[in-house]
DNA sequence: CTGAAAGCGCTTACAG
DNA sequence: CTGAAAGCGCTTACAG
């Protein structure tokens, strides 16, 4: 059961090794016929092409770069584990690097994936998708990049996310028809255009139930415990007391609750709590979180798809759809009814 | 600037490429004078081999298998990290792979990364380090592997760990020397071997100071929040309240400060409470919990240099260190005094 | 201890 | 639209 490569797939066909090479790269100058005739023999004999040689004879590094504030976050592990994944089919392999905090040091982690790695292809994830440098720069050496979640300049390169205004209106409304009527939201970092996002779906979600959101209901967090911590403390000193409140985090969301227990309230029978994101702590704590999942996984086997298979080819294809909006789900559990 | 290669090394050096191959992979049948004079030069010219054509002209595979229970898990992505790291400077490649809770999984995902991905070497997780047909498997194929805080069957291969015992001690004595009397501990899963390295850590650290932990002080937990939190309530009911609670991880030392905080205690001026592990959680939740922080990354490297690097060979060198124990950090923060 | 030859499986560039 | 030739940078196997 040795590998089959090139050549058995031409002897089998009646053609060069040539002709093959070009179908399985989707080159267009060849006949349809052949062109059928082999796509269906590579499938047959479950060819796959042998990496080392194809990248030791062409010009490309088959390293897809991906940037991130810190890999340690779990969304950038959870990203990672798609993108290996699907990098491992296509073929390719990950250069990942970080700017630790240090947001000036996107643009030399860029230039050096592009010169020295010679990556052929870039993913940005948030909140680097939106400096300015690197994206005139990445559009300067024309290497193809997506970005995840993006807030600005969106056309700039293809990008994936989430509808977070939706989801947030989806939560939102779980809370409505489950009878609550006074829902109190702690927004996110305010430099974040998901915090908008999500905090205009609340607000819509209310407003269509003809339900109030009394400017007291409402604390500016910033997505971390601590901001929640506050937040939830000015909430829970109010005389009227909301009966629920979504956070715009799992971690707000989390700092919430410990607030609630404090003041000896019961989660879900007394108060509801909602957070986003679906990290690990929303099913650490316990009660477990009710929040939101972003498709992270896929929206990283979609992003490696877009930059490693040819039929997407983002360099030459302006017909290509530049935007990718996948569906994320709702997660109920036990800290709202 | 391009790329240097063998060739250009040999002609330096007045050799034939060969020669320098054999320098590079530490071939012995060199003469001294001569494979001194050629790393010197490599080093000079910054030579790194194109792993490509390294993996299209041997039989090795050029990747590294690792297998977890579960890519997402906090250890692992940090352990990730440290690995895709080390593999990129010695041109080496990662497959992970997950059982995803079955761990009868365990088996097949090794026999696959073996015959399908054909690995040069592979890692074992925790808590998949201790399976007996696994370790028996790969003892036969005769493929390198290291195991990182295993917990029986030592000798069987190399493994890297941190001293758990003496780590628990520490931060046990950190908490009698700033003054705590009565000092509970929540034990881990009892299935696991480093709860009980933990646990006796901390008895013997009472014990060193002259200290009681009577059997009421001691609860068993399982590493869940769910679990930290039935302990604590216990913990924090009795007549004589502990004043220090060391859980045996933050998980669960995150569930103690909560039940603390309902029972309206402060922390950490009426109660400290420290974890283990310096998972994200423990600087998540306010205060942030005082824990010991595994070398995580650290170990990943080590396990990676000690698979691809030829002076390691584990396979031919019975001479060659198994027990790799790294230094850990004991990381004092808000939630001790 | 050292080297000349062949080949790994592809792609690039050229020829028809 | 199709193919024959050369070569990517290494290692393996053989010869001395």
């Amino acid at each position: 059961m040795s590998k089959v490569k090139l050549k058995d797939i031409a002897d089998k066909a009646g053609v060069s090794l040539m002709t093959v090479s070009r179908v399985m790269n989707n080159e267009p100058k060849v006949g349809a016929k052949t062109r059928q005739r082999i796509e269906a023999l590579a499938k047959e004999l479950n060819y796959s092409p042998n990496v080392a040689a194809r990248q030791l004879s062409s010009s490309k590094s088959y390293f897809i770069g991906i940037v991130c504030e810190h890999v340690n976050a779990n969304y950038v592990s959870k990203f990672l584990v798609g993108a290996l994944k699907q990098c491992r089919t296509n073929g390719y392999h990950i250069v990942i690097d970080e700017t630790a905090g240090e947001i000036g040091k996107a643009l030399s982690i860029v230039k050096e994936l592009i010169h020295e790695t010679k990556v052929d292809g870039m993913i940005l994830l948030p909140p680097l998708t939106d400096i300015p440098e690197v994206l005139a720069l990445l559009k300067e050496v024309n290497i193809p990049f997506v970005r995840i979640a993006p807030d600005i300049d969106l056309l700039a390169s293809a990008y994936v996310c989430m509808d977070d205004y939706q989801a947030a209106y989806d939560i939102t409304e779980h809370l409505v028809k489950s009878g609550h009527k006074r829902i109190a939201h702690i927004i996110g970092n305010e430099n974040q255009g998901v915090s908008r996002l999500r905090y205009q779906g609340y607000l819509d979600a209310l407003r269509s139930h003809r339900l109030l959101s009394p400017p007291e209901y409402i604390e500016q967090g910033d997505f971390t415990y601590k901001s929640g911590l506050v937040a939830a403390e000015k909430l829970l000193s109010l005389t009227e007391l909301p009966d629920a409140i979504f956070a715009s985090n799992d971690e707000m969301a989390a700092a919430a609750m410990s607030v609630a227990h404090k003041n000896r309230l019961d989660i879900p029978e007394q108060i509801s709590v909602v957070g986003f994101d679906d990290t690990e702590l929303a099913s650490t704590v316990w009660p477990r979180i009710s929040t939101i999942r972003q498709p992270l996984k896929d929206m990283a086997i979609l992003a490696i798809k877009l930059l490693t298979e040819p039929e997407n080819s983002l360099t030459n294809n302006p017909s290509v759809v530049k935007r990718h909006i996948l569906p994320y789900q709702v997660c109920l559990r036990e800290s709202s009814k």
